[in-house]
RNA sequence: GGCGCGUUCGUCUAUCGGCUAGGACACGGCCCUCUCAAGGCUGAAAGACGGGUUCGAUUCCCGUACGCGCUACCA
């Protein structure tokens, strides 16, 4: 039997992190079994649904890189999907609870009280097999030991979650439902359900929790919890899957570094362990370099390109080749891509307009830095290659000429072109600046102050 | 309160009865160095507690503590 499992998210507006990893072992899980990963949205809350809310949902899975084999084409409740066990959303689906609803009443197993829908439930401790927790015996509580029959639908004609979600999960042939650990308890009333439709329940998967670094529970404002977030602070995406199947699950062989199809091949369930995990961002941004670093280069610069738009920063008037160049010197620097812009904006700016701060200018560009900075400008300006192995060994060679060490050219230097005392590499900046743009950089502060040296 | 799950370095984890308890991130030191990084070498750092079972428990069982989840006409 083909593996069936599936995401079932409802559109609260955001993705939270620990959906996105419940996702993420859903997917993992069926592209390692060569199974079918289904997408359904469970927009059974009416008054917090929006078709804005679902987007951000669809955007964050395919930002991650998990693509559904079945489910919405868009935020669209009424528009179209993919696969023929839909609809895909709760909220179409009410025919479909009614059938199975009047099914119940027929056998007995539901019925009216107060206006709402009750089921019927045994009154026994429940089972649950579990193929990562182990068998949980669900004894009842006290107040079902009173009265275990729950709602299954309200006395406002809507269906209560637990009949839509088996409902859903029975007609679109789910094998293997891997959720959160916070819904191992109702698994009871679900596994019920089934019985109680004469079908045997799928096989269930509990993943455990994320937590917060102090150990509480993570909500919408914790930081780290919205996938949004990590789209707009420019995590390479890879990073981030990474990072999340590295909570709860490790491979076989302690390896951590590893790339999307690399997972697929390695995951399963077999290997997640049962304890919940802490959020870390710093492991996070370990992972974020490592990948960054690895990335195919026009991959990075694309990405890069992105988001410099989103900063503010047009490099259209640049030509690719200098684009691509200027964004590889920051490669290595495992930045986030939000911070690329502030990083290596220099890079777009017309000479006159890169800015030193006052506390740069202080430290790197006083009087003496302005003539040593002459001296490089009379060398580069000469017949050097403005290549950076070529500008290194010149520099170094007109500090030793002024009897300094390199550092009091570098750093003036660097502040000249621009504008602060970190950035990339001095001298293959400096090549991918190019000879025009370095000495115009340079002569504003050797004229500075000395104009009539030139 | 009831029911359930969990508990190995600060964090993520390995260990499926033999452990001098391994790795990664973070942290400290040294080296390298044009800044910031990176890199190399190196260091410190863990089995919640108490009982069993066993020749032997981190590993199995029980209890306690702590954490988390569920306990809705929320999902």
């Amino acid at each position: 039997m083909s593996i069936r499992v599936r995401f079932a998210p409802s559109p609260t507006g955001y993705l939270h992190i620990g959906g996105a990893r419940t996702a993420l072992f859903n997917w993992l899980f069926a592209r390692h079994h060569g199974g079918t990963f289904v997408l359904r949205i469970e927009d059974t809350d009416s008054a917090r649904n929006s078709q804005a809310a679902i987007d951000v949902i669809l955007r964050g899975l395919r930002w991650l890189g998990l693509d559904w084999d079945e489910g919405p084409g868009t935020p669209d409740p009424d528009g179209p999907s993919v696969g023929d066990r839909g609809p895909y959303f709760q909220s179409r689906r009410g025919e479909w609870y009614r059938r199975r609803l009047a099914e119940l009443r027929d056998r007995g197993m539901a019925y009216d009280r107060d206006g709402a829908v009750y089921f019927r439930m045994t009154h026994e401790a429940v089972t649950i097999p579990d193929l990562i927790v182990g068998e949980v015996r669900r004894e009842l509580t006290d107040r079902e030991q009173a009265d275990p029959d729950w709602v299954l639908v309200r006395s406002d004609g809507q269906p209560v979650f637990h009949l839509v979600n088996v409902v859903d999960d029975l007609e679109m042939g789910i094998t293997h439902v891997i959720r959160g650990e916070d819904h191992l308890s109702n698994t009871a009333k679900h596994i019920a359900l089934f019985r109680a439709f004469g079908v045997e329940p799928p096989r269930y998967a509990h993943i455990p929790l994320i937590l917060n670094p102090d150990g509480s529970k993570m909500s919408k404002r914790d930081k780290g919890a919205v996938v949004t977030n990590y789209i707009e602070d420019g995590y390479a995406p890879e990073a981030v899957v990474n990072y999340l199947s590295l909570l709860g699950w490790s491979p076989a062989d302690g390896k951590e570094l590893l790339g999307v199809s690399e997972l697929v091949s390695r995951f399963d369930l077999d290997r997640v362990n049962r304890s919940p995990a802490r959020f870390d961002d710093k492991k996070l941004a370990a992972l974020h370099f490592e990948h960054t670093r690895r990335m195919d280069e026009g991959r990075f610069v694309g990405m890069g390109r992105e988001y410099l738009g989103r900063a503010g920063l047009d490099v259209s008037g640049h030509d690719e080749g200098y684009v691509a160049a200027a964004l590889l010197t920051a490669r290595e620097k495992g930045l986030l891509f939000k911070d690329l812009a502030g990083f290596a904006g220099f890079y777009f700016k017309p000479d006159e307009a890169v800015q030193v701060a006052v506390e740069v200018e202080a430290k790197a560009l006083g009087e003496e830095a302005r003539r040593n900075l002459g001296a490089l400008m009379r060398a580069y300006g000469g017949g050097v290659d403005f290549v950076a192995g070529s500008l290194e060994a010149e520099l170094k060679r007109v500090a030793g000429e002024l009897g300094v060490k390199s550092g009091a050219l570098t750093q003036p230097a660097r502040a000249a072109c621009t504008g602060s005392l970190v950035g990339p590499s001095l001298y293959h900046l400096m090549e991918v600046l190019g000879r025009e743009r370095v000495l115009g950089r340079l002569s504003r502060w050797v004229a500075q102050g000395q104009g009539g040296e030139q």
